[in-house]
DNA sequence: GTTTTTTTGCTTCAGAATAACAAGACATTA
DNA sequence: TAATGTCTTGTTATTCTGAAGCAAAAAAAC
């Protein structure tokens, strides 16, 4: 999936939401995209400013923001991380594998898992809204580097 | 459970592991114990303070550390706040159901949901080591307290 | 073309967490 | 019990994460 191709999709989601794609909120788009992993706040504020020397903060956290709402990032509770979502035709809650070793995260969107939550809190009459599964540990590649050592 | 059964429950499995349940590590458990929901850690120095003046945040990380490392108490990673588990006789992982409206929190732990995640993720290579599982939403009695409106 | 809404700029601040080193308390064992 | 080593706490500083508030600018609506 390329980069443009997702920016193209993106877009076209907020036309037909009536919000508004403007320049900083694609920058912050395309460095999401460029990242293989997660990314905090932080360090997506420095490389924004090669091109947006003004950048504050706020200017970070209101593209997260606005891209959380349009559902385009999911954001790693474990790490205080950001991540593009592949998949942002629909909100969908995710289930996130963090590997600590190489630092990949690979999200899942598992109906079972989801189903078996809903129906474990609804036992206990609690409706879910939104959620947060992850995962720390080693990915497949890492573990594989492991025992050829 | 009262807090005095849960303190002596704690200072036994101390004991066992050789580690020290101080003075201060036992009132930030005993602040803990006292809080129904999650509680931050800032929120946790500012109780402890009224008999520990000389406490900073560091004193609270490392009760916190400390606690964490004997399985006492678990994080909530999506709210950056602290709770007190009843059953830590052994480490286990949680599914956390947060309510948003009272700020009450129920620790589940449910076999079929931590397989499934297991499984999951084991069909991508995946070992777990750690996770964090948490809903946000509404307990039964917010909903009750809802409909009545 | 004026008004209204949204977005951005900018400063400040609150909350969360760790690093580093000194000082004190405790346990060990000689 | 005195000396030694380890663990715990005191203290200061610093970094990271995130939000609040208000003014200025840009875009949309009328």
């Amino acid at each position: 999936m390329s980069i443009e191709s997702l920016v193209t999709r993106a877009r076209h989601i907020c036309d037909v939401n009536g919000a508004r794609f403007t320049t900083i909120r694609e920058k912050v788009f395309r460095l999401l995209a460029d990242t293989h992993g997660g990314i905090g706040a932080y360090e997506l504020l420095e490389q924004l400013k090669a091109s947006e020397p003004a950048a504050k903060p706020a200017t970070i956290y209101r593209a997260l923001d606005f891209l959380t709402e349009q559902g385009f990032i999911h954001k790693i509770e474990s790490t205080n991380a950001f991540l593009l979502c592949h998949h942002f035709e629909q909100h969908h809650p995710a289930q996130l594998l963090i590997c600590d070793q190489c630092g990949h995260v690979e999200e899942l969107h598992s109906s079972p898992l989801q189903q078996e939550f809903v129906k474990l809190a609804s036992e206990k009459g609690f409706l879910i809204q939104r959620q947060t599964v992850e995962a720390h540990g080693s990915c497949q590649s890492c573990l594989k580097k492991a025992s050829n050592d």
